[in-house]
DNA sequence: TTCAGAATATGACATTTGTCATATTTTCAA
DNA sequence: TTGAAAATATGACAAATGTCATATTCTGAA
């Protein structure tokens, strides 16, 4: 009788609602999106969904995956620690992005942690599922090769740009990134995410002071405007103009 | 008759030998080594055998690819081009690997180049032949996603270096990369890679100076020595110190 | 509410790294 | 061989960025 009591408290306070794969809004943006009906039942019965709170991990670096996280909604970023415990941001995912899969297919300890960054909620399927889906379906083999090949590029370019950009630079593409991947608010130009300057440091690839810097140059210089974290991006071109892109 | 003379000359001037890929040495170390028989022969008829020699560019930034190259023997970079024309390399490739498959997968015109640092040999497999594989051999998709995670995984750690390591440490850090990519000469010390001064300015992510500057620091302190462009690794725990890896 | 600790902000300064100038050496083709 | 161009090397300096110190503001728990 305590147990039960216990049971209902634990899930009353975890809220954790099994979404139906069938009709997920995210499973259609995702690598899901073409699998077949008696697959996505599959997917269904074995899937385990997770609300997690902004802040709250999902898996850390150098534990051992045991499937793959879907983004149902919310935000995640991914990152990993550096020599003097300094953390880098190296991925961020959202709605219908698949998050924990890199470490999984190679067979691999995580190279990664994942956080969450906002309210998230996220859906979890055994490794035995996705695999078994690997090899009847061509067709997600490929979603998946793409999906790599899609971070393998956006990797490469970030090699390239923290190798030869400026910070100033990086700072007005890091931006214009967030913006592009987490949208603005319905107010047209308030960026949806929200990050302390030290993540948005970390993402930059720099120290959390020269962050804060060139965020208040950029607002003297009426390229975005900002109260605390909540930061509106006023001049899409201007910043475009800094961050030395041109096509 | 003129055009047949014209033929054997283009012919021998290319000496490009066919290889026999069931008995292929490189095939062994390479994502086709797991694949049926029946598949290395419908490869065999349909690949394209090809001779570079050093400097010779394999494709370029902006192209589309009609296929994958697997190198034979000898060595690749792979390459992209930053604002102000300087080169950046992001990952380099040597005998088994495969290269060009990024973008070709991915269905995207190419993102970077690929060049010959040496006098190489690869073979070209067409488009068709690697999705028929795909759609047939879940366990090649396995492969290639593997291939992929793992350049992922060496491309987030870059990310991660290139943000928060110092340029000593970087170097230090690529002269053990190389050696461990491309090993040593019979003598044991001496790197089979050659590299200009301005490569491995690229690789490390600073100027050409700077890395003349730390390759004296390092000859200096006895951690290496060099002729040339021909470098040998004397003291591997030393270097290992500068580039602050421990475990 | 209030207070402690965290986050943000800013100045002063040190350090790292890049740039420019200029030798010196090497390479390669005429 | 010889000379021009490229690669390597080194010094002097400038610029970019990081670090440390210290306010100031914000936030959440008691």
């Amino acid at each position: 009788m305590l147990n039960l009591i216990l049971y209902k408290k634990i899930m009353s306070k975890k809220e954790d609602i099994q979404h139906d794969c069938e009709h997920c809004h995210a499973r259609y943006k995702s690598i899901f999106c073409q699998i077949a009906p008696d697959e996505v039942k599959i997917i269904n019965e074995n899937k385990w969904c997770q609300s997690l709170e902004k802040g709250q991990q999902l898996f850390a670096e150098g534990a051992y995956p045991h499937g793959i996280f879907c983004v149902n909604t919310g935000k995640i970023k991914i990152h990993q620690m550096g020599d003097e415990g300094r953390e880098q941001i190296v991925r961020f995912a959202k709605e219908g992005d698949v998050v924990g899969y890199r470490a999984m297919l190679a067979g691999e300890k995580y190279s990664s942690s994942a956080t969450a960054i906002d309210t998230t909620s996220i859906c979890f399927i055994p490794k035995n599922v996705i695999f078994s889906l690997i090899e009847k379906d061509s067709n997600f083999s490929i979603q998946l090769i793409k999906l790599l090949s899609s971070n393998l590029k956006h990797a490469e370019e970030s090699i390239l740009h923290l190798a030869q950009k400026p910070v100033r630079e990086r700072m007005a593409e890091s931006l214009l990134f967030l913006k592009e991947m987490y949208g603005l608010e319905p107010d047209g130009v308030t960026m949806s995410v929200s990050l302390s300057r030290e993540e948005i440091a970390t993402l930059v690839g720099t120290a959390t002071e020269t962050a804060i810097r060139l965020l208040s140059e950029f607002k003297s210089k009426k390229l975005v405007s900002f109260e605390g974290r909540k930061i509106q991006i006023i001049d899409v071109p201007g910043l475009l103009k800094v961050a030395n892109i041109h096509d």
